[in-house]
DNA sequence: CCCCCAATTATTTTT
DNA sequence: TAATTGGGGG
């Protein structure tokens, strides 16, 4: 029975949200859909156990994937709450178990300043490890030997308990065990290391396990969908015996597979929390009824899902609209009119989403849009902490934190250049390999023993004596000034500044920017008393806070972020969002579903469905969705056909939209016909295909491939060769005056 | 140390 | 197509 005190903490829920929220206490498993309304229940959750449990935020540990997530989380939870929840653990895995890892270091077996590897810096590490052994990186990339790392850590195996099958993973496994070896000896940490060493130092210390399972009397996990492993065998450790979990989650919505999440752990859940009960919300305060029955007819094509389905109390709404265009610039001059006609009725910019499946194609896009004059917005590419120059100024200042830092010391020992050579560092590296030190150590040796050259010798002391006074002078001055004095008294300012061109003024902006953006990260209040220089600490852990902020959070462009731009993103980035107009775009075979998910099998296949699944319900009002029947891909015209997700939605929901009349357009890409006094032999073949009734884009019969797409001809008369894309036999290249193909359509 | 050319290669990316 | 990367020459 729920008193009155209740109803105010259940204000404004349905009846499926006030059940979650006020459930009694047990594990939870809560399938939210799209829109249903999730993070609201899982705030008001916690505002539950705390206003009507009675417990203290201390007591409940809420965890996200990003760190966007969880500000957010937070941010509510504050405004609910009424009081600051600085110290309350709420954040990403990676965020909460480097806290874990910072508080307990000595446990965990860290230095005390250990500084976080983001995967760059970790690429770079490898780099330089493989280069030094040998290691043949022409037939086994870099990347390769990254994720191997990556992956046997994400499933909880330490070198020393891979299993390795073949030649090549043994060959893996063993540089598996150097990174290992030099992580540990500089005091670094990657990423996956966060967790898993945190599951470590809980599995191994049965005193801070049993610590914190009894003092986080709840866990709520939102996304539960996008764990891995790790994250799953972290989340059951420190709920222990006694505690509750509650997940929340949806697995239509599992796009990242491909990074490690296991879906499976939705379906382990109830197995291994026996108590477990589940809910679901499926009623959904975002889209129109037509865009929700087109999202569950789509997703109903994927197999041994947990089945929900969405529903509105709301609008019918429009149909959804699919526009065929003729290629990828009439594709965007389509979207850009809609766009301009919604404007026009006094609609926003920033309203309206472009959706792609990969960054590629926001170029056409951008064209028209820069061609109308429409402001957009690009989502994703390099983050502000990823930026060389920033890197490289926080190198220095992690330099200054840590001196084993070889990452650091590699990148700025000659970034601005000051005479120190391949030769040079060559020598380093090797007295550092032979006495087991990191660089900088090595530098003091070679210089205490005089075995560099005068010039070398001169050019390294310079560089250690820059380091230990912006050191020392980091002591006594603030963290924003400190940054200021790295940037200016390392020349990094100067260099990037003769750059030439436009480059290097934005790269003098970016470093001025890093300097204001640090002072986010200075105590609130000025130093109080006669500040003796000396003691100022604050500024000191201001670093320290900061860098890992920096390596933790690829610090999101925030800037213009309230300016009225139309938004451009990948359906990856779009989860989360919603908008009033949506666009999903390039909705061809090929490109969405994309090729390399169609190579690797029907997982994939449903991975790339639920991606679908995700993009339409972004859309509040109104959809499009768009694709093109060719396409200039990676410089080549491609022909496209429409993708098979468009079919999988009940045609009742659809509406083909025909702008132009049906005239017969040219199939010829119009560079070309532009220079008519040359035949290139791309139009030659096409004329010799013409005289049979052919043409690129045609569906043909083959005897032996069955049914077929003619994709590329070059060749002239019965020598023309045809590329023919055979449906389940993948591409062919035939001879015209041989092939036996019959036209279809 | 810098610059240029040829070769290579091409999803998605929370941390 | 276009961005990045590695090698070779100046």
């Amino acid at each position: 029975m729920i008193s009155l005190s209740d109803t105010s903490l259940l204000a404004g829920l349905n009846e499926d949200q006030a059940r979650v929220v006020a459930s009694p206490e047990t594990d939870l498993l809560v399938l939210a859909g799209a829109g249903s309304g999730k993070t609201r229940v899982l705030v008001q959750r916690i505002v539950w156990l705390v206003r009507q449990q009675g417990l203290s935020p201390h007591q409940i540990l809420a965890v996200t994937f990003t760190n966007k997530a969880a500000r957010e989380m937070r941010l509510r939870l504050e405004n609910q709450l009424g009081v600051s929840l600085r110290t309350m653990w709420a954040g990403t895995f990676h965020g909460l178990s480097h806290r874990l890892l910072r508080t307990h270091w000595r446990e965990a077996g860290l230095p005390e300043h250990f500084q976080v590897l983001d995967s760059d810096d970790q690429k770079a590490l490898l780099k330089r490890q493989l280069k030094e052994n040998q290691f043949d990186t022409e037939r086994y990339p870099l990347r390769q030997v990254q994720s191997f790392i990556n992956k046997n850590k994400e499933e909880g195996r330490r070198a020393e308990n891979v299993v390795a099958q073949g030649e090549i993973d043994q060959m893996f496994l063993k540089e598996y065990f150097v990174y290992e070896h030099t992580c540990r000896r500089q005091g670094l940490v990657d990423f996956a290391e966060l967790l898993l060493r945190a599951l470590e130092l809980l599995r191994d210390t049965p005193s801070l396990r049993h610590h914190y399972q009894s003092r986080f009397a709840h866990l709520l996990v939102d996304e539960f969908q996008d764990t891995n492993r790790l994250q799953y065998a972290w989340l059951k450790t420190l709920r222990g015996e006694e505690g509750r979990i509650m997940a929340v989650g949806d697995d239509d919505q599992s796009i990242y597979g491909w990074r490690g999440a296991q879906i499976e752990n939705i379906h382990h859940f109830t197995e291994d929390f026996p108590q477990a009960v589940l809910h679901r919300l499926e009623q959904n305060y975002r889209s129109t009824g037509t865009i929700l029955a087109a999202a569950n007819g789509l997703i109903q094509n994927n197999q041994g899902r947990l089945g929900k389905s969405l529903w509105t109390d709301g609008a019918q709404g429009d149909p959804i609209r699919v526009y065929a265009a003729f290629n990828e610039q009439d594709e965007a001059r389509f979207i850009v009119d809609i766009i301009q006609q919604h404007v026009r009725e006094g609609g926003l910019r920033s309203e309206c989403a472009l959706l792609y499946r990969s960054n590629a194609q926001s170029r056409a896009l951008e064209d028209a849009l820069l061609r109308a004059g429409l402001p957009y917005r690009v989502y994703g590419g390099q983050r502000f902490y990823e930026r060389m120059e920033i890197k490289n100024a926080l190198a220095y200042l992690r330099l200054m934190v840590n001196r084993q830092d070889d990452g650091a010391f590699e990148r700025v020992i000659n970034t601005p250049t000051r005479g120190i050579g391949q030769t040079t560092l060559e020598k380093l590296r090797a007295h550092a390999r032979d006495e087991g030190q990191g660089l900088w150590d090595a530098s003091l040796s070679l210089l205490a023993t005089g075995s560099l050259s005068g010039r070398a010798a001169s050019a390294i002391k310079g560089f250690v004596q820059l380091i230990e006074s912006l050191d020392e002078q980091s002591m006594t001055l603030s963290l924003h000034e400190t940054v200021e004095q790295v940037v200016e008294q390392t020349g990094l300012l100067d260099f990037h500044a003769s750059e030439k061109g436009e480059k290097g003024q934005a790269r003098v902006d970016n470093l001025k920017e890093l300097v204001s953006a640090v002072r986010h990260y200075e105590p609130a209040l000025p130093l109080t008393g006669d500040d003796d220089p000396l003691l100022n600490l604050e500024g000191r852990e201001a670093l320290g806070v900061f860098l890992t902020e920096a390596s933790l959070d690829a610090g999101d462009n925030q800037a213009d972020e309230d300016q009225d731009a139309v938004q451009l993103m990948t359906l990856h980035t779009a989860k989360g969002l919603e908008f009033p107009l949506v666009f999903i775009t390039g909705v061809e075979e090929g490109l969405f579903p994309h090729q390399m998910a169609l190579e690797e099998g029907p997982d994939r296949l449903e991975e790339e469905r639920r991606l679908c699944y995700v993009g339409i319900t972004r859309a509040m009002k109104t959809l499009y969705l768009t694709h093109a029947e060719s396409r200039r891909i990676y410089g080549k015209d491609t022909f496209c056909r429409r993708s098979r997700f468009i079919g999988e939605i009940p045609s009742q929901w659809l509406h083909e939209v025909r702008l132009r009349a049906a005239v017969s357009r040219p199939m010829m890409p119009s560079r070309q016909t532009s220079t008519p006094q040359w035949q290139s032999a791309a139009t030659l073949a096409q004329a010799s295909l013409a005289e049979r009734a052919l043409r690129i884009g045609q569906k043909v019969a083959h005897k032996k491939f069955g049914e077929g797409v003619i994709l590329q001809a070059e060749g002239e008369g019965d020598r023309t060769r045809l590329l023919i894309n055979f449906e389940g036999v993948g591409e062919k290249w035939l001879v015209l005056g041989f092939a036996p193909l019959q036209p279809l359509d």
